[in-house]
DNA sequence: GATCATATGGAGTCGCGACTTCGGATATCA
DNA sequence: TGATATCCGAAGTCGCGACTCCATATGATC
């Protein structure tokens, strides 16, 4: 665990990066049902070679979602620093609806890691669920946002917002439609505020 | 295929009743990756007997969809004689949120079963999407849904709502204020028909 | 209550996927 | 270029879950 004798050799870390890539888009596509055999196959090296990698199979999917949890939390910390916190606020939602299209591992995952799953994944989706509710307050100090809505529900409309987008036969148009209607519904409504 | 020379037992009609009930609680709860065995044990049956009933797991799975997806779409059917058409699809979209929040693999089904999957199953999904399809219209017609919203993307949110009631870790009053937003998005609002 | 088709359940088989082993290859350093 | 630690992949083991077989039990009919 300590500095080895030698270092970590080039092919070996080349390898990981692949296999990391590769899981991601397998566990994206089908789920962490997926096997793990598939994933070394695309990567193009044998099982062993995963599993040297990566323990166990949860391993690797947690290597994957820290990974991506990790870029998310990245890009929505840059649009903290924007001029506008609505338009960053939509922003990353219809950005994290797209991206999570395809990717339906990541998806289920962005709810549960929130629960008591292992360490480093679920610290990752704290770190991107904190940065999303500093999003949300942004937007809500803008009047972007209504004032009467928490964290926990627009996560939740976010998760299931894209899982709505990950399904193949819905168009384009109703995945836009359907965007629109949950942007409508948390956009403060005029004609109801002096109720 | 025909008429037996003899009717089927009371007893293997009542495991049969039973088998089905207790699937629809397990997948409900574990989605369909639960086992059959477990099935077949809070059943108080043998694994045999849940297979002589049911060919396949699959087919276990289909039954329990089709049983399903005709109870809601009598639901949804009584509600379209009602005299309050708004009332009415909200009433069911709430109505199928709370029962879904239980039942993983129906959630699931409600949009995969209305593709390319066997016969019946699809069958009884497409008579379901067609009564929410008619209480849509009807509360369109009445003024207490926009007009610019389709079948499609109700449907989809829908079931996206539904996963995100399933959720245990989401607290009852963020799941409500969860569907407010959503009920939110799709009721007409005034202040934006002029434009 | 005797007969017998129907139904049952426990003990299998079988395949699949996670994970291991080990002889051989390859990068790294002198 | 030679020595060696590191890395690799093909061929395993192992457990789990879907599905089957058969001796036994039981409801239906007389």
């Amino acid at each position: 665990m300590s500095t080895p004798g030698r270092a970590q050799r080039v092919d070996a870390r080349a390898n990981r990066g692949r296999i990391l890539d590769v899981a991601e888009e397998v566990f994206g596509k089908g789920g962490e049902s997926a096997s793990t055999e598939e994933v070394a196959r695309l990567a193009g090296v044998g099982i062993a070679t995963v599993f040297r990698h990566f323990p166990t199979k949860a391993a690797l999917l947690q290597a994957v979602l820290v990974r991506r949890f990790d870029g998310l939390r990245e890009q929505a910390g840059a649009l903290l620093d924007t001029t506008d916190p609505g338009a960053a606020f939509f922003d990353f939602f219809r950005h994290l609806v797209a991206d999570a299209a395809t990717k339906i591992a990541i998806g289920e995952a962005l709810l549960d890691a929130g629960g008591d799953r292992d360490g480093e994944a679920a610290q990752a989706s704290n770190g991107l669920r904190r940065t999303v509710g500093a999003l949300l307050q942004h937007a809500q100090q803008a009047g972007a946002v209504r004032d009467d809505v928490e964290l926990p529900e627009v996560y939740a409309l976010l998760v299931a917002t894209s899982r709505t987008a990950a399904h193949p036969d819905l168009e384009e148009e109703a995945k836009a439609r359907a965007l629109a209607i949950v942007f409508d519904g948390l956009t403060p409504d005029p004609s109801r505020r002096s109720g």
